[in-house]
DNA sequence: TCACGTCTCTACCATTTGGTAGACAAATCT
DNA sequence: AGATTTGTCTACCAAATGGTAGAGACGTGA
């Protein structure tokens, strides 16, 4: 019998705990412990902790990738929609999983061998994007920059707002669902204004 | 004898050390080793690897507070100057001491008592932040939003562009000074823009 | 000189870490 | 039925962790 549903368990919840606290303080006891398994079993599942890792890497890219790539396909000609249906589509999960983008953020906490293997999986979104900018820009429909660098503070605003609540906590936001849609709203305006061509 | 120099070396070396790696995966003997001290000498100066850390980030936060204080006294009326003034502000130690942005924004993977400890220190420029955008919003000097979300977007934006060199080489950035000088032009032109009066 | 405070060290300790070896039960195949 | 594969477990282990106890080196004031 193939029995994916621990593993799969295992993955999930691995999910949410390293994206939640950071990969690097989260042990494989700590993981089983929510599971509801024993370590040992983890590491039947999974080779080695580092092993795990990279899976849970994946299978958030993978979970990303689809929200994204939809948004992405979305309809309507004009770039500033079209960037604000991906922007939308990224912060969904900051509600529904908040640990994703914890988790993608992680990345300059990891070694070269996880940051290598993450890329992997994200280079080809990566570059539509930058080139789907360049050529909007080009076409004088967005403010000229570099495309590069613009898609890098997309990301920085984007996950940066989703992942630290407790910032936002700080400048006096408060945390609630209603919260929640304002910073949404906020951040679409944001992103609006910087991108609007002058 | 009061030798301060030991103390100092040993904030100094984990505020680099924290701020690179991350709190959670520094342990004391990672930072003796770097300082060229034994463990003990640690705890001697500091009564335990939690009290360790709320000085560290007393330290991080002293460093920031000169900076920006500085930034916001600066420079003329016109409030998309002063903003950009204190983007520079924050962005210099992004360059010169890349650790700092990277342990403030460590801070949502810290528990209660250490964030409670560090917004105590920072609520201060982070209440004069807010109601300075209140202010020039309110004269129609600034797009008109939310002052208190806008503060964290301009957080967000800054800090994590600081803090993740290796997202923008995603991105197929490079990472050198042309680079950097690069990144800050197009920080300040995309902060310039968000904030704009329309 | 002697006593004292300052500073860093060696020697431990209990707990936790990632990982190996292999027992054992249930399901599957022949 | 018997043999084999699959999945989880218990029993360990060496290394690393935060922390305690206390020795000893050093300068300073009496």
């Amino acid at each position: 019998m193939v029995n994916g549903s621990t593993r799969i368990r295992i993955l999930d919840t691995a999910l949410d705990l390293f994206g939640t606290r950071g990969v690097g303080t989260v042990s494989l006891d700590d993981i089983a412990d929510a599971v509801g398994v024993r370590k040992q079993t983890i590491l039947y599942w999974f080779k080695s902790r580092s092993g795990l890792i990279d899976a849970v890497l994946d299978h958030a890219a993978d979970e990303l990738l689809v929200v994204v790539e939809a948004a992405i396909r979305s309809r309507g000609d004009e770039p500033l929609d079209r960037v604000d249906a991906v922007v939308c589509a990224v912060f969904r999960p900051v509600v529904r999983r908040p640990a994703l983008l914890g988790l993608i953020r992680e990345v300059t906490r990891l070694d070269e061998s996880h940051i290598n293997h993450l890329r992997g999986r994200l280079s080809a979104v990566v570059e539509r994007c930058v080139s789907y900018l360049t050529s909007e820009m080009e076409k004088g429909r967005l403010r000229t920059c570099d495309p590069m660098v613009l898609a890098g503070l997309l990301y920085s605003t984007v996950s940066g707002t989703g992942t630290e609540p407790i910032v936002l906590e700080t400048f006096g936001w408060e945390p609630n669902a209603a919260g929640l849609r304002q910073v949404r709203r906020e951040l679409r305006g944001f992103v609006r204004a910087a991108l609007q061509p002058n």
